[in-house]
DNA sequence: ATGAAAGCGCTAACAC
DNA sequence: GTGTTAGCGCTTTCAT
């Protein structure tokens, strides 16, 4: 009967291999200047004894610990699930581990994670911040990636996000080129810069198209389904049935679907919805929600890579992927030529 | 300028007090006997320098981490993120975080998993085992839990999961009442043990209430949209119309929904769906998907409830929580009294 | 009530 | 190439 391997010590491989514990850790870190024989050696007993580095050891002596963050605001979510996944599959090759924490859209709860996290001595962490609170863990000085819209506002720091003002143009020019003009807007109130960033971004596009944007309609909501349908309700009991509704995420398109299916209201033919996300679920509404989908997966792959090289000691830079378009069933056909994509 | 509390070690603390290691030490673990006047010493630096302990070295003396792993197949599959969810909000409050692992249906990449959670040094873990694989783990005596039908398989260990086979009986009677025969099934086949305890349970159901099942029509495909929606239409091709499709996942259940619309026909005047699971995508489909709903936060809440109770070196029982209805869209009105449920 | 000292399991100088 | 030794930051006897 072998010893537990986890009650197993670098000691007991040292004495059991006769060696001396530091030639013993060599081979296990594989440090070179080591004979066959002892590397022989080592490998017999940890193949006997299963014995395994006490990584909680290693950790307090290198300051490492093979783990990251993930901040993000609700892990139930689609698109953040998506994002997680990226991460966490670009993780796996590189043999860390990602903690997870979801703020639930909650500043009070974000700055609980944060805390953990600092605690925890991750080596790392990917953040999408709900809203302007990172003064608390700049100070620490830990290797940061921020993801989504809020990148903007720390523009020293290594980020990835989805090129907003790129997808906006996307989608208002899909809608132009069906004849529809400018849509009425849902945007989440729980994510102000985003909802912001999406808004400055139409206006843009508004502007470079000569589209005149004053009377333009938005309306606020949760960020989910619920909210989505709420919201275009409000709009649907207050101004005339609008040509079409883009909303700043998939969930509230999905919202506004049904509130219009609620009201008798064709989609496409009464009123088009344009989503942006990208989310799988999009995919089985009938009909199937066109979208502007971002990068998820990759946003998340990306970011963990960013990460990496700023825990090694690089510098990391910026990084914005672009949107593309999941053309699916909820705009009608196009009447127009496409226009030229916009330049900046 | 103080040193950053990145760097500041209890002993700063000590000197800067003029109390020893051990006292300070004392006072941040809440121990007995301490003098007021220590204690408010300590409080003033600590609320001066932002010191903070460090966990790794804690971990190490204490042999806890303060982290749990939680093991399923996909996170991006809305049920495993809502169990994930209901982990996640019971770890925060215990100051416990979660190391989230997908496997993504890859017995290769869960052994991965496994490993590097027992090197990490987690306190405890809750898994979903894709195979039956838990021989590696078992070993290292780690406090475990199941979550999932594979509980069943383990007898000897705590376990939370959903009733199957009242879930399956609540479907099935459901379908009776609405005069459905019974119907065709589909089952994920990267989830073998879920499949047949699903399946078995139909034959306990048939059986109970004296139900031919000898020519149940089943059909494996893999667990997601697009595999549900292959399955269906090899039946379709094969096999007269059906009444009713019950789909043992609520991502199969949308596939044959697309499926069904492909071929032109009507659910639920034509062919009834029924799914299980009651991830939230099924109730923005047109129709809304019908479906017996597994308690998924709660399974994760309970999981990660029992798992503390067995790190704290209790027993931690076996625990199966009752499936519900969602009554949706996708299932005739009922023609039949409903029938008594089925008692074992 | 507090201090001194001995480790937790490992790595990294520093010797030889 | 390998062994010796001194910590990493903390908790916990054992004294006092």
């Amino acid at each position: 009967m072998t010893k537990r391997p986890q009650n197993m010590t670098i000691l007991d491989v040292a004495r059991l291999s006769g060696l001396s514990k530091s030639t013993v850790s060599r081979v296990l870190s594989g440090a070179p200047n080591i004979s066959e024989n002892a590397k022989k050696k080592v490998a017999e007993i940890v193949a006997e004894t299963g014995y395994q580095r006490n990584e909680i050891a290693r950790s307090l002596r290198s300051g490492r610990t093979g783990v990251v963050a993930l901040v993000i605001p609700d892990i139930a979510n689609p698109f953040w699930a998506d994002v997680a996944r990226g991460a966490q599959d670009a993780a796996v090759n590189e043999g860390t581990s990602i903690l997870i924490f979801s703020s639930d859209w909650d500043p009070v709860r974000e700055k609980q994670h944060l805390q953990a996290l600092v605690k925890s001595r991750v080596d790392g962490a990917i953040i999408n911040p709900v809203r302007d609170g990172l003064e608390d863990i700049e100070q620490f000085n830990l290797p940061i990636v921020l993801i989504g819209s809020s990148a903007s506002r720390f523009p020293d720091m290594a980020s990835v996000s989805s090129d907003i003002e790129q997808g906006v143009a996307l989608g208002l020019d899909r809608l132009a080129s069906s004849g529809l003009g400018l849509p009425v807007f849902l945007v989440g109130d729980n994510e102000r810069s985003a909802s912001e960033r999406f808004l400055q971004a139409v206006r843009r596009w508004a502007a470079k198209r000569n589209v005149d944007c004053s009377g333009l309609i938005v309306e606020n909501g949760e960020y989910n389904v619920d909210g989505g349908r709420a919201a275009l309700e409000r709009i649907l009991a207050t101004h005339a049935v609008p040509r079409a509704v883009f909303a700043a995420n998939d969930l509230m398109a999905l919202g506004a679907m049904q509130a219009l299916r609620n009201k008798g209201l064709s989609c496409p033919d009464d009123v088009a919805v344009l989503g942006f996300d990208g989310i799988a679920a999009g995919e089985v509404t009938t009909p199937a929600l066109t979208t502007v989908a971002k990068p998820s997966r990759q946003i998340g792959d990306e970011a963990f890579r960013l990460l990496m090289q700023r825990i090694e000691g690089g510098q990391g830079d910026r990084m914005t992927l672009p949107c593309t378009l999941y053309e699916r069933g909820t705009l009608p056909a196009r009447v127009n030529e496409p226009q030229p994509a916009l330049m900046d």
